[in-house]
DNA sequence: CGCCAGGTTGACACTTTTCAAGCCGCGTGG
DNA sequence: CCACGCGGCTTGAAAAGTGTCAACCTGGCG
């Protein structure tokens, strides 16, 4: 038992080298930090962000009821987050892709609220929480933007309550596949012809639908020419349509 | 004029002169506040909450799209909070009662994402947020105390996403009971009897249900024993029932 | 090659909404 | 002081939307 413990342990250390010093040329880091950060100042923060773990597809980041220790940003890959219910029933909170902050429902209670699963060969960069903190009192940049990353998460939240609170089935998947698409699109990805990582259940559990009822909603939309659509791939051939339907379209 | 004028200066400077120095002997000071503050710390933090302001029934504390200044704590009295969408629906996100904080939706984009709206007469403490943050990196306490209450809000709308997106009508209206009960509760007051301040519609809004079908769960509350309702006022009269309804209750 | 998860589609059941009628309690104005 | 109006609430019946169940299809993988 011994050994093979200390190798990867090793292997671990290995891996943390090679990792170091990325926040500088890393591509989303307008997403994670702030803007005008002084070179010093980038160091502390790449100091700080120590781990860039690996996560394969289907594997939890985290799990509800796990000590909370870190915040996450998603380097690659996708996620959904998914709670539990007592009973057994469970709801998918929200999918994160690369550029997104995962974890933040951790800090208030000091252990996680949800699972935060993998829905494809990811990587992540750890941010332990203590260290965020302190250097938050440093860079007061890094305080606001962190600010600023939480409270969108509670805008988020919300409109994802208007979607199960007012809006019907058809009206949720437009505004789900414009929501992806937008955010695709944001990440210099075409906003027209994309992928789902998730599957019909996963959406439908997310938009509070079952997935015969995300399917019908698929075909209708192929039928009247607004996507298509082959097993996870999408193509968005009339956006405009699509956002009729999502702004209240009556019939 | 001239006197009654200066009358009233002075009334208001003895008013505010009151509201000073008002965190360390406000009896909600645990729920806005981290515990073991030093008496220079309280000193700080009270210096920063600098009004109290008094919202009529009715009136609101903010409405979506004025710039965000500062957040709220809710002193007295009774709030909910409405997004409207572009086609003008709209769906009430949230109530808060005494002891919670509202607004920490305006962080993330520097302008309110709903209207903050009182339902019975209510007086808030006022935080400006700029102010606020300073404080929070000299008092580190309180930047972890903030960071805790913005979780908490992120944990609470997925529980709300839940409600909106696995439970069925009834679930939903024992789930809302057993924590307007739990609130209370936690604030001293009885967590079987109590006066609902919203209407059905406001209820329903929240639940994503309709008032009829708000009303039909009352009634149907009531002729199985759990509860006495009449107008706003609530008796739980079987609370382990409900809890079995929240629960998911099958039949 | 066959299995199996994931997806589609149809028929039917059930929940919730919609529409409508009427009641109650409260504040306003005559 | 009473009549009136009105918002808020309750209840019923019918309609609509979504869920349930079941059959079948498809593609990927062992």
């Amino acid at each position: 038992m011994a050994q093979p413990e200390l190798a990867r342990q090793q292997n671990t250390q290995l891996v943390l080298a090679e990792l170091k010093a990325a926040c500088a040329t890393c591509n989303l880091r307008e997403l994670c930090l702030p803007a005008g950060l002084s070179n010093e100042e980038l160091d502390q923060i790449e100091a700080m962000v120590n781990i860039c773990r690996k996560i394969r597809r289907g594997e939890t980041l985290y799990r509800a009821g796990e000590v909370f220790d870190a915040v996450y940003a998603v380097r690659s890959g996708f996620f959904k987050s998914r709670v539990t219910y007592e009973d057994g029933r469970d709801q998918v909170t929200g999918f994160s892709m690369a550029g997104e902050i995962l974890g933040m429902d951790g800090i208030g209670q000091g252990s996680h609220n949800c699972d935060a699963v993998a829905l494809e060969d990811s990587e992540v960069c750890s941010i332990p929480y203590t260290r965020l903190e302190e250097l938050s009192r440093e860079i007061d940049g890094l305080q606001r933007h962190f600010h600023k990353l939480m409270s969108r998460e509670i805008v988020r939240e919300s409109g994802v309550m208007m979607l199960l609170g007012v809006m019907r089935a058809e009206e949720r998947i437009a505004a789900f596949l414009l929501n992806l698409s937008q955010r695709l699109n944001a990440r210099g990805y075409s906003p027209l012809e994309f992928h789902l990582r998730m599957t019909r259940e996963e959406i439908g559990s997310y938009l509070g639908l079952k997935l015969e009822t995300v399917s019908r909603a698929f075909s209708k939309f192929h039928k009247d020419g607004l996507i298509e659509v082959e097993q996870k791939f999408v193509r968005i051939r009339n956006i405009e349509g699509l956002k009729q339907i999502y702004a209240h379209h009556v019939n």
